[in-house]
DNA sequence: GAATGATCCGTAGCGTGCTACATTTTTTAA
DNA sequence: TTAAAAAATGTAGCACGCTACGGATCATTC
């Protein structure tokens, strides 16, 4: 018995918790950070589909935590001249300032995660990840498609 | 950019929609399920405490699924006669029914998770996981420590 | 132009994870 | 024995996933 799903559960828990812990410190939480690490790096502002699409997460979890984000004045949602059913996201300088501090506290997340793997041992990580993956019907990583293919 | 806590989050959640999918029609999720499965394979009726040490779930979260496998029937809650804290879990006839559909279907799960990987990969995958799981702080899932070692 | 369908957003309601605190009971120490 | 610590459960309140529904706007087709 191999227990990978218990293991992947756990796994995802503590890295969950490990960035909730590092980003608690600004008043954000570890998909909040996800979400404005996105928002950084955006020439323009997206709006609410383009996030669920990139994080492949319903369209309720990201207007939640996009509220919640709004609240504390992170975000700012402005209306789009040219189509009024979306409401562009705008990244407020409350919320710039903290760029750098939140990316660098996800980026050494990533870097714990795999610390002692040597460089193969992570390509092989990547490509075992990918095929699990793939093996429970979801989209590979590298390239989330614009259009389903039914 | 590894982008290893993407793909585990995304892993995680593939294999809990899949299970929640398949035992849906016996109106289970799959934490009800998973907490059944190890409450069927128990000589002596467990306690909470114990489901919260071997899946390492906090309190409420154990207590709130208990609850509703308590009001649809699967299990009972009888009072312990040496510690009047305890309130042992028994299953219920109509919770013994499922085990084995349910069991079924958690295994061929963790099985189309490692389609197409030979033992080689499959030990391997273990093998990482494991170290990334210590690497972020985890408890290693072959044995659960009893007394956390502070 | 008007009807139809697609797209984007909002909200209700639920399950599951957490922290933090209170309560009851047991155990341990003074 | 009695007081303090530890252990088990209960509950409040929150974040974040989901499905399912409805409303507003855009696009297409007649």
């Amino acid at each position: 018995m191999r227990l990978f799903g218990h293991r992947i559960r756990i796994l995802h828990w503590c890295t969950h918790q490990k960035i909730t812990d590092a980003l608690a410190q600004m008043e954000l939480t570890a998909s909040q950070g996800r979400i404005m690490g996105y928002l950084a790096h955006q020439k323009t502002p997206p709006c609410a589909r383009d996030i669920e699409e990139t994080f492949q997460l319903s369209h309720p979890t990201v207007s939640g935590i996009l509220s919640r984000l709004e609240k504390k004045g992170f975000i700012a949602f402005t209306a789009d001249e040219e189509d009024r059913r979306c409401k562009r996201i705008c990244i407020q300088p409350k919320g710039q300032e903290l760029t750098a501090l939140m990316e660098r506290t996800i980026l050494d997340t990533e870097h714990r995660l795999v610390q002692g793997f040597t460089p193969e041992e992570q390509a092989q990580f990547e490509a075992l990840l990918e095929r699990a993956i793939l093996n429970m019907g979801g989209h590979p990583c590298h390239q989330i498609p614009k259009e389903e293919t039914k």
